[in-house]
RNA sequence: GGCGGGUUGGCGGAGAGGUUACGCAGCGGAUUGCAAAUCCGUGAAGACCGGUUCGAUUCCGGUACCCGCCUCCA
């Protein structure tokens, strides 16, 4: 069995992994706030665990791992954009939801096992809250119930911070009613226009963090393996929610394994939307560029490092996916993936090093004349492991515009070019569909036209 | 203020204590009526200062700069 090795926040270590049950492997990701589409930014972890994903399937089986991404449909970005919406919070987070599946469907992110909705397990959060007050870890305050960070010794632990030195840094919200002011929330009152449950602390709702650890654990159990999410969730989401499952569990172990993902920057900058540089999946599809070219971007960089997105990446990716698309046109594949894809993503998902490798494989395949194309159908299997050239994704490749009438005249210029030696024309159009950002492929069977990345269709129609 | 990450060739971006990363761009060549596309080849690096070592871009310490988190945030 091919070993893999993660790095671990929690110990800050490059680690074998193992996972608890060897026939079963079992993993988190904190998923969306339903309330808008997802930006960009959103969509870096999905990928990064969407590779995971691949390479447990590849490794322990595909039927041997379960993944759960939640839902957080129940939120206070929810309720104010049904206040100013007027529309009900059901409406909205459903739309928003399938609009998440259609941006991450185009990455070529497989769904998760288990997509659960908040709303959906408010009864084991109230149960755990509960439980929380009845082991002294959590307590009761004009309505709100909140959890005694100084109940659990380890907190902070996870982002190597102490309750006494944040408390030093002293940005956190003031609330008369907390014990210690890095108290957090478990449980709210909602009046009566905001959703509400009834608990037995009076109707409300839960605090962001409980839904997290309710659901991990009534869907992977008390321990599970890997639990993941952005770099900006280690503090404090994921300590608060390690703080309530381990308190609520005392002899459970929660997550063994966690990951964390680095930011996404634009041009070098943070994407926010005071520099105006704020967009989402959808905006990037919109505009034509491919959801595998945004995957490809995203696996250039190692997810623990900042990534980078710019549209010179973009442009490059388009470049190479065409060209490895156009390499095993009509290639099978027969599920052998290289060795060495799968030994770089195994280290800590290498997924720049595995594009390399694929980059070394495609050169080979040039040279590659084995009539069965078994080597075209490896690389093909090799890159689906990165989620890269999946059945369907190369729609984007023959999507482009009709371009046969404007290939129709390139054949004629040719002929009589070359029955009169005057070329004059043919190149003036040749030069004039470059310009224009097309592809031109000759050679003595005839001629094809392909929009490039800098594609311009205004050009073309300026053509005389 | 506290915690964490980073600094590699023109650009992007990996691994490895000693041997070519790789891609893009550039340059040279093949091909072409000429090109484009494609293919082949190729120069170019390791922020700064110390230390360990026979040898460091790779390990350790320091300096500078950059970034993220600490507040909803992936």
């Amino acid at each position: 069995m091919v070993e893999i090795k993660l790095t671990n926040t929690r110990t800050r270590r490059k680690e074998a992994f193992a996972p608890i049950d060897p026939d079963r492997v079992r993993m988190y990701l904190c998923g969306p706030t339903v309330y808008d589409r997802a930006h960009l930014g959103n969509a870096r972890p999905v990928v990064v665990f969407d590779v995971l994903y691949r390479l447990l399937r590849h490794v322990y089986g595909e039927d041997r791992v379960t993944y759960v991404r939640n839902f957080t449909d129940v939120d206070d970005k929810i309720n104010a954009r049904a206040a100013e919406t007027g529309r009900p919070i059901r409406d909205i987070t459903d739309e928003t939801i399938g609009w998440y599946h259609d941006d991450m469907d185009a990455l070529g992110a497989r769904r998760p096992d288990h997509e659960p909705r908040a709303t959906d397990y408010i009864s084991q959060m109230i149960a755990m809250t509960a439980d929380l007050i009845a082991k002294g870890h959590a307590y009761e305050a004009e309505g709100h119930v909140l959890f005694d960070v100084r109940s659990f010794p380890d907190y902070g632990r996870l982002s190597g911070r102490s309750v006494d030195d944040m408390i030093a840094g002293a940005r956190v919200e003031v609330a008369p009613f907390k014990r210690d002011p890095m108290d957090f929330v478990l449980w709210k009152p909602s009046p009566g226009d905001l959703p509400g449950w009834d608990s037995p602390w009076g109707r409300g709702r839960p605090g962001w963090h409980i839904e997290c650890s309710a659901m991990s654990q009534a869907l992977l159990g008390d321990s599970f393996d890997i639990h993941g999410g952005g770099i900006d969730l280690q503090f404090p989401h994921h300590e608060n929610e390690i703080a309530q499952s381990c308190c609520a569990n005392p002899h459970a172990d929660f997550a063994r394994v966690w990951l964390h993902n680095e930011m996404l920057q634009v041009e070098g900058r943070k994407m926010s939307k005071s520099l105006g540089n704020f967009f989402t999946v959808r905006d990037l599809l919109d505009q034509g560029i491919p959801g595998e070219v945004i995957r490809f971007v995203f696996l250039m960089t190692h997810y623990r490092k900042p990534m980078d997105w710019t549209a010179e990446k973009a442009r490059e990716a388009e470049a190479t996916l065409r060209r490895w698309h156009a390499l095993v046109a009509g290639a099978e594949d027969r599920g052998i993936v290289d060795a060495g894809i799968v030994d770089l993503l195994a280290d800590d998902l290498n997924t720049a090093g595995a594009l390399a490798r694929l980059h070394a494989m495609a050169r080979e395949l040039v040279e590659d004349q084995s009539p069965d194309g078994a080597g075209k159908g490896v690389f093909l299997a090799s890159a689906r492991l990165l989620g890269l050239m999946l059945p369907g994704m190369d729609g984007w490749l023959a999507a482009g515009p009709d371009l046969s009438a404007l290939a129709a005249r390139l054949v004629r210029l040719r002929e009589e070019a070359k029955a009169t030696r005057d070329f004059a024309a043919l190149d003036a159009f040749k030069a004039a569909l470059i310009d224009a950002g097309v592809t031109i492929r000759m050679n003595r069977d005839g001629v094809e036209l392909d929009p490039s990345p800098s594609f311009d269709a205004a050009k073309l129609d300026a053509l005389p």
